[in-house]
DNA sequence: AATTACAATAAGAAATACTTATCATTACCG
DNA sequence: CGGTAATGATAAGTATTTCTTATTGTAATT
């Protein structure tokens, strides 16, 4: 017996609904016949009621089901209070470092912290803003954070990327820029522009454009006019009206008047999903902490899985 | 975090020593050491003491680890109990027909009615005694019972044994028979016997037989005097001197004052194992009922694993 | 009678746990 | 001290388990 078993069996039994337990649960119908039968087999009595279970449209538990149900609510509560009794107690003057990419809405951060606050009420963590997204990852790299809240794509080796949002491209303009004007713009309009761009070497986010632009018979790379190595420098050269840029439309530009992040649609007026970014927490891959580890892996709780 | 986890965390945090551990829990120690790790990883804080745990000779539970001891001890209580009240609840008026190959030793027999009972109280078990081993597995074949206990090979497709003892071959001889004097007897010795045998298409547990025979440089084959299709009447050839025959030691005899059960010992009097004796509790492989299944799973705690 | 809803089954893919072999560190012993 | 034994960690490959997709069978619904 396992405690997936026992939450599947929950999950099941709470429902009576095989088909919706499994989509609560995330994973598919058969899976939990399975491990419902698995279970049954072990205990050695039928949980649920019928012979085959189809013999009646309603899935309903036995005698000895519900008797095992209130027992395997109680077991799945106490795993999960010894856990987080064992990290009160373990985890009492731990501190964690965050370096997070600057321009992550702190709305973002935020609901990391809670998530981590939770999970681990005593520890203490200490943030860390970094400027653009190849530092927060050098900064996982060589230790100087635990963990970093940035954005895809991956530029050091050995470094570890769960993602817990997705966001949409969009173009960084000045406010004085002609098209400042429109709602949103296409990127077919964009083929006499001028444009600011990391370096292919920073790699960051912006790796996928090329092809894009190439579908949509946009010269990009032979009007970038600017390569810069870092987000201040490529706001401010856009503030100057040297050029346009691609950024993440999820990025924070309160704090930038002068600044307009622009939503990109396709030809047919549709919003532009071709390419998105991904939001990650990253760290190490190798010999990470048991701390480390363990808030990486509660970032999955924030990812919305759909089927 | 799952229950093997726990049992596996159990079995180091009693033993403080991963090696030992590993023994009692029937697992090899990197199994051990692999999954502490992940469940330190989940909760996030180290239940052993050292970095490293090598850095000090002896395993020690952290603070942590000896809180999170008592409550992983809880839940595997909580989860066992939960089971066997399941049991009782579900097994209320079940009943258990068990076909019993005749010359089980009751012991045997009784050592695992006490099995059944401990795990199911309330379980109502029939015994059906059988004269020989192809009709336990007939009988199991054809639902005429749901559990068989007898020994291997299996004639008969479909069918699950789970070995839950091993026993020596021995020779079935008459007490006047002029070796019957002796307290073993070597194979080579037996070079000019005659041989009652189960014929070859009933199979039984007379199949490994031959090999060794050739190699000992017996010549058993054309010395069979008599095939015979059940227990019964192998035992009445043997008492009417027609000749011996091979059986498992484990037999019951204790009802047949003129036949004896002579063990086998190699050319340098070292008792003869080449080949023994599986004890098997069988079932039909195809849509067993949870009972039937757990019953069988319960056997496993019969077998002595070593390594 | 035909269709829909639903759980069971089958079969293959993916993930996980386990095994053996080896390494690194420490304690022990001459 | 230097060599050996003990012990847990690691690596790499294998085995097992669990999951997924596709399909089937049965009962309820129209």
């Amino acid at each position: 017996m396992e405690l997936r078993q026992l939450k599947y069996f929950v999950g099941v039994a709470e429902e009576l609904h095989f088909g919706r337990a499994a989509q609560k649960l995330f994973v598919s119908q058969p899976a939990l016949s399975q491990q419902i039968k698995l279970l049954e087999g072990e205990i050695g009595v039928e949980l649920f009621v019928g012979i085959k279970r189809t013999q009646q449209r309603k899935v309903e538990l036995t005698e000895a089901g519900a008797v095992f149900l209130t027992e395997a609510k109680r077991i799945l509560q106490l795993s999960q209070k010894a856990i987080e009794t064992a990290r009160q107690v373990g985890a009492q003057q731990q501190v964690i470092k965050l370096g997070v990419f600057k321009l992550i809405l702190p709305e973002r951060i935020m609901a990391m912290l809670d998530l981590f606050s939770t999970h681990f009420p005593t520890l203490e963590i200490n943030i860390v803003e970094l400027p653009n997204t190849a530092q927060v990852q050098e900064y996982v790299a060589n230790d100087r954070v635990d963990l970093g809240m940035t954005v895809l794509p991956l530029v050091y080796e050995g470094i570890v990327a769960k993602p817990y949002a997705e966001a949409d491209y969009s173009i960084l303009m000045n406010r004085n820029h002609p098209l400042a004007t429109q709602m949103a713009v296409k990127l077919e309009s964009l083929q006499q522009e001028k444009w600011i761009d990391h370096g292919r070497e920073a790699g960051l986010f912006f790796g996928q454009i090329e092809e894009i632009c190439r579908q949509a018979n946009v010269n990009r790379e032979s009007n970038i006019v600017q390569v810069v190595p870092s987000f201040d420098l490529l706001k401010s050269m856009v503030r100057l009206g040297k050029g346009i840029a691609f950024i993440p439309a999820s990025l924070d530009l309160r704090q930038e008047p002068s600044l307009l992040s622009m939503p990109l649609i396709n030809a047919d007026g549709t919003p532009f999903k071709q390419i998105v970014i991904q939001h990650v927490l990253i760290h190490k891959s190798e010999r990470p902490t048991p701390l480390t580890q363990a808030l990486a892996g509660l970032v999955k709780t924030l990812v919305t899985p759909e089927h």
